[in-house]
RNA sequence: GUGGGUGUAGCUCAGUUGGUAGAGCACCUGGUUGUGGUCCAGGCGGUCGCGGGUUCGAGUCCCGUCACUCACC
């Protein structure tokens, strides 16, 4: 039934739609197998989702496997990764893979992340905007971003163009335009000129991309997703959509849409409906580095298809564990002598086979085998997770399934904070 | 038995010319949303071996005592 869109073994297939709403299933096609929409793709930064092999990220139910363009580039090198045949065969993952520009490295690099931002910023440039007691690392122009290397100081320079070449050396099945990822600290000047660099530097991947799949003919297509930015701004945000969207070289445009930028749960679902209502129904729609329950439901609720997040990778490798009563430290003194699973309701490796009380002590000796664990058990329950609102899309019991999901896994933590007050 | 050393938080130790105690680890609790991977932020916790003395004031000085430890008979 998932009919390959065109020649170049990408595509996209809406199934089913929210019956008031934009959220909708459907099936994205790649060179490496198919992706059933609404999904969650794991985050492989380096080539490898960190402490689990990917045979256990398959048993999960892993779809796809998203690495990063800037990472690899700084190590072990694009070329490496090329001459192994591209990302897939590097890193031994027979699937659909993904890999992102670099632009979020602008961001984190140089001004760091949102919750850190220095306050005063009188007297400094927009884009010096920086966070307290790091060094700036990034600094933006119009033609691309100089970084310095976190590894060994080294200066490198990325640009739409370069990220485009390293994408296509790395070969994943959907690569995403270089954009510059704005914070909330920024001011609406910063971010309209941001967005109208991120929609230069769009056409300029675009060009590039033309050119390396026209190079690399022998190899699979890659797809090209175009980034919307445009910060909490209605006006920006649609625009930047439909700036993005009228872009073509020789007849070809973005095969799809990440959706990135500065996003808080308060208008999480708002600035996904503004961009979804801009797109066609044909191109999938990437929410870039969001995974809280919560926030699944509301932006698939408001049209976004596919997800990445290192949430369920980075909680994991320090004790935090989901379950469907809320998300809880595993190294909570309570869990001791606790022999049950995390969730008995959870049917991954590690719940059928491990305790509470085992990975208590596995953090608590330091044994590396937590992180393992505890990693697949988060990265199933995610999947798991978005599985079941795709089901519940389809059979038209999605907002039944929020209220109960929501409804159980948030009652606990205020049940917990009530009780603390 | 004689001489020396050490006794401060659960552990290892800091505590300056006396001004009613700190650190690291451990323990407890949070946090982490296109990964600068094993981190960040809080918190609990000590009648400074014990008993006297000097002093306005002693973990710091004096006396005694106990424990551990080293060396020598």
């Amino acid at each position: 039934m998932p009919e390959i869109a065109s020649a170049t073994g990408f595509g996209f297939t809406p199934r089913t739609r929210l019956p008031d709403g934009l959220g909708r299933t459907g099936t994205i096609s790649t060179p490496h197998g198919p992706i059933e929409t609404p999904a969650f793709i794991a985050v492989g930064t380096k080539a490898t989702v960190k402490a689990v092999l990917p045979e256990s990220m398959a048993e999960l139910g892993a779809q796809a496997v998203l690495a990063n363009a800037y990472h690899l580039y700084l190590q072990p090198g694009a070329d490496v990764v090329d001459e192994a045949g591209g990302l897939g065969p590097f890193m031994n993952w027979p699937g659909p893979t993904f890999t992102d520009s670099g632009g979020f490295q602008v961001m984190s690099l140089g001004v760091g992340f949102k919750k850190v931002l220095a306050m005063d910023t009188a007297g400094l440039a927009d884009d010096d905007v920086i966070a307290e007691g790091r060094t700036r690392m990034a600094h933006v122009d119009d033609d691309g971003v100089t970084f310095t290397s976190p590894k060994d100081g080294s200066k490198h320079r990325f640009t739409p163009e370069g990220s485009m070449r390293i994408q296509h050396q790395l070969g994943a099945d959907i690569i995403f335009a270089f954009d510059e990822c704005t914070t909330l600290m920024n001011t609406r000047d910063y971010q309209e000129s941001s967005v109208a660099r991120t929609q230069a530097w769009a056409l300029r991947c675009l060009t590039e991309h033309g050119r390396q799949t026209g190079l690399r003919a022998d190899r699979p297509y890659q797809a090209l997703f175009g980034v919307v930015q445009g910060a909490q701004f209605e006006d920006l945000r649609r625009q930047a959509t439909r700036d993005l969207e009228s872009l073509s070289i020789g007849g070809r445009g973005f095969d799809g849409y990440g959706i990135g930028g500065a996003l808080e749960k308060e208008n999480l679902g708002t600035i996904v409906r503004w961009v979804s209502e801009e797109l066609p129904e044909e191109k999938p729609r990437h929410l870039l580095g969001i995974s809280e329950p919560d926030d699944l439901f509301t932006a698939i609720e408001n049209g976004a298809d596919t997800f990445d997040c290192v949430s369920p990778s980075r909680v994991a490798r320090n004790a935090a564990v989901y379950s469907r009563d809320g998300r809880f430290n595993v190294t909570n003194a309570r869990h001791r002598r606790s022999f049950q699973p995390i969730d008995a309701t959870c049917d991954c490796y590690t719940c059928t086979h491990y305790t509470r009380a085992y990975l208590h002590h596995l953090f608590k000796a330091g044994e590396m085998l937590s992180s393992t664990l505890c990693t697949i058990h988060n990265e199933r329950f995610i999947v798991r997770l978005v599985d079941d609102i795709r089901a519940s899309i389809h059979n038209g019991s999605f907002r039944e399934l929020r209220d109960e999901v929501l409804g159980r896994y948030y009652a606990s933590r205020s049940m917990r904070t009530g009780s603390t007050n």
